[in-house]
DNA sequence: GCTATAAAAGTCGATTTGACACTATAAAGA
DNA sequence: TCTTTATAGTGTCAAATCGACTTTTATAGC
């Protein structure tokens, strides 16, 4: 397919074009961001230091940066999510995963202003995530367990958007690649295995499991890496993510 | 899950809140419409009458309508996309399916201003679908077999947009009720499958189409409706579906 | 009535899935 | 050093699912 082209017309309409004349709404990212520590899945969570909500927790996240003009646009609904992302947690790298779920666009979900967000879901390896909450103040970021979620309150609209991000994750976790972003560079099958017990919150058989990760070997997914993981007790073999750009 | 409190706090910061602070994105929804018609998949576009774009072929869309204060923040998103939907098609009901698929936010894919779309694809039954070309202005708008797709440059990124909602009506005509929008409202075995073949054009087993199909019925969510459809061989019992809102 | 056509029903082997038993290998402790 | 314990890794088996195919049945059209 190749796009239709702009012609003279187009450049002379566009010239005069005034963008004032009907109201636009604010347009904001927020990103559920996840990771595994302790066995457990967790999210970050923020706590606003302005009103509206504030002292309330919240998903990280901010507003999208416009251009101030037709040549400098701003930048991309994408990117916007990826800056807000290392602002707020502080990792100097990109997110091993970062995906779009959704808009959240009901009036009043900020008393503000009309503000219209676009939903994420970014997966940490379980390594970098203990650098976020040493890096930033303690009361200001927070890890908090999915599973504890229900007890929680949240600012605007987020409790809503976590749960589509959840279900995302769910199911990104069974039929994508995702997972492998929720362990280490290299990783054992018990480990992974691990992975999804926690996103679903239920028990795996072992074999089976392994069963369904020696398919993704053969189909070439994931090769076996060098070294063996020492436990308590009979050692695993360690593998790794084939597709490592 | 309770959402949090605003306080007073938030309400005072709130009455002197001004929103005019940072440049804002103008928000459209652009929606692809699906039906069948003669047996295949076709989608609606839009000739456009303005610049940019003029005379180009364009999903049908239009801008979120956002409101001028704080107590009115005007209509959802959602509401905006089925508005838009009702306006461009002239049809009286509401959409039999309408779901979103994704928000598209690159700079520059409008060259008037900086304008992000969220994208959603509508189901329409297929006796409906002639309506609308009869009612419109057959030079305004236009349904397109989805295959002839290809030689078609479109405006803006609605390629992408389009190929996005194609893929997600894909997974969904497998994984969901989706399907069931696109036949009457009493449907037979056949029917249905002719529905999902031509979604993902290619042929399907008849034998075990039908297997499938029973185990939706067990399942409840189709059942026998009185009355047979008369072909131009053995006729066929008649279905509907079952969760009729 | 005969024929063509498509709905409807049935068959069969291959593949996948879930539940479970069994073996192998190390650390830890007596 | 021998035993225990934990868990990685292997194997088995029946049930469910899936794809390809055959057979039966009911109707329109001739």
């Amino acid at each position: 397919m190749s796009r239709a082209r702009l012609t003279d017309e187009d450049a002379r309409f566009i010239e005069k074009y005034r963008p004032d004349a009907y109201p636009r709404p604010a347009v904001t990212v927020d990103i559920a961001v996840f990771t595994v520590i302790d066995a457990r899945l967790v999210t970050l969570l923020i706590k606003r230091n302005e009103a509206p909500f504030r002292n309330q927790w919240a998903l990280p996240g901010g507003f999208v940066r416009v251009g101030t003009s037709r040549k400098d646009q701003g930048e991309s609904v994408d990117d916007a999510a990826a800056r807000e992302l290392r602002e707020e947690t502080g990792l100097p790298l990109d997110p091993t995963y970062l995906e779009q779920v959704a808009a959240f666009g009901k009036p009043m979900r900020d008393p503000r202003m009309r503000v219209i967000s676009v939903a994420y879901f970014a997966l940490i390896r379980p390594a970098l995530g203990s650098l976020i909450h040493a890096g930033t103040d303690a009361s200001h970021a927070q890890w908090v367990h999915v599973s504890d979620l229900k007890k929680r309150a949240l600012a605007f609209d987020h409790e809503s958007i976590l749960s589509a991000c959840l279900t995302r994750l769910r199911e990104r976790v069974d039929n994508s690649n995702a997972a492998f972003a929720l362990v280490g560079e290299t990783f054992t099958i018990p480990e992974l295995r691990a992975v999804h017990e926690v996103v679903h919150s239920q028990a795996l058989d072992a074999g089976n499991f392994r069963r369904r990760f020696m398919r993704w070997r053969e189909d070439g997914i994931i090769e076996e890496a060098p070294g063996k993981r020492i436990t308590a007790s009979k050692p695993a073999t360690v593998y790794r993510f084939s597709q490592s750009r």
